[in-house]
DNA sequence: GTCTATAGAATGATAGAC
DNA sequence: GTCTATCATTCTATAGAC
């Protein structure tokens, strides 16, 4: 095309890359990984398969890039609402988990993609290191929680090893798969369970007495 | 071999049969799914990869009965402590989870090939089934729970995944690796977790000084 | 006219059935 | 051990920007 790569080639390339990136997104969370050969993700991106190895090196770092992208999204947001969230530890707790739980239950494809179904082990790889940094969060405000006294003495890990554990096994599960009016329950049942686990006392306050109707 | 089946070919088949399917569990258990080729399972069980079809009509027939085999054997344990246990609801939960990690942690790689390891699509299906059964019977035990006045009211399928997926999610991570004195404290720890997860543990910040020193 | 991004075919490796 | 299918990756000829 070019004599010489000219700007406006370059940002056709990037532009290329870039789309490319959103459709094999969009192929992993509505088909999996296993359905996104490079062929599919290619002819998503309205590229021939030859063309994605202009962008990049093989099919694995694509698909990690495709990981990394989307598990950072998430990590930031949830990350978001626990650290510079409104109110004290427990309610940034509650939030973050509604959070959690809220968006992957709207994005369920591309949450069993992050956190469940089986990939190349270069995206295990990066998995391992996204749900440790998930589980890191959730442990910091439970840190937190604990210091300020809201909550119980506790190992921080293993509760949120148990927060995010939870969330994942619902979304395993496709029978889980919640009616439309059904997810607003379970991400509040779920949110309950998170709290009864850290220890907290339940949100619809005035807590001693009600507890056990 | 015979030229009509005696009983003692069809013992001697059968005895064949067991030892693969022992055989094949152990390679799983050590070098996981992707590498229990049919040559190794073959391999290790002392008879040649055609042999096998013998026996199975297809490697993933095989793989359906180890796992099928080893999932009901923890199946049965945790409902034996959970249903058959000695105790009030509560007392059979925490035994169950201590149960379910402590043997978890000393096959551990038995462990990761049931509940998260990745493996063949036949073998997928096996999971979630299993994995249901073992969130049955933690969910029965926490509903009996309720029932008593032990425990607040709460969904039990959503607590019941919440245990099963906190030591899950501490088994998916290979750095949790606990040193030999750790792995008791973990299991206590997830116990403590699990009991606070159902609401038996004290729920606001006035704790029981018996339990939070 | 030149050069490179691209499409599409060729190649080669892997894995599983039997 | 052989046969087959399925891809990831590479090769090659074209088309279109400069």
């Amino acid at each position: 095309m070019a004599y010489r790569r000219t700007p406006a080639v370059h940002d056709r390339l990037r532009a290329a890359r870039e789309r490319l990136i959103d459709r094999a997104t969009d192929v992993v969370a509505e088909t999996g990984w296993g359905n996104a050969s490079v062929t599919a993700v290619a002819a998503a991106a309205g590229m021939s398969a030859g063309s994605v190895y202009q962008h990049f090196p093989s099919k694995a770092a694509l698909a990690v890039e495709v990981f990394r992208r989307a598990a950072a999204r998430e990590v930031e947001v949830l990350g978001e609402v626990l650290r510079e969230g409104a109110g004290d530890p427990v309610e940034r707790l509650a939030d973050g988990v509604t959070v959690f739980a809220r968006r992957a239950m709207e994005r369920r494809g591309l949450a069993h993609a992050l956190l469940v179904a089986p990939a190349e082990s270069a995206v295990d790889v990066e998995r391992l290191a996204f749900r440790r940094r998930y589980r890191q969060l959730f442990a910091e405000v439970v840190r937190e929680g604990v210091a300020a006294g809201l909550l119980p003495r506790q190992d921080p890990e293993v509760t949120a090893a148990a927060l995010s554990g939870a969330v994942g096994e619902i979304l395993v599960d496709p029978l889980a798969e919640p009616a439309d009016g059904d997810a607003d329950r379970l991400v509040a049942e779920l949110t309950a369970c998170a709290l009864r686990c850290a220890g907290a006392a339940p949100l619809t306050s005035a807590p001693r007495d009600r507890r056990f109707p």
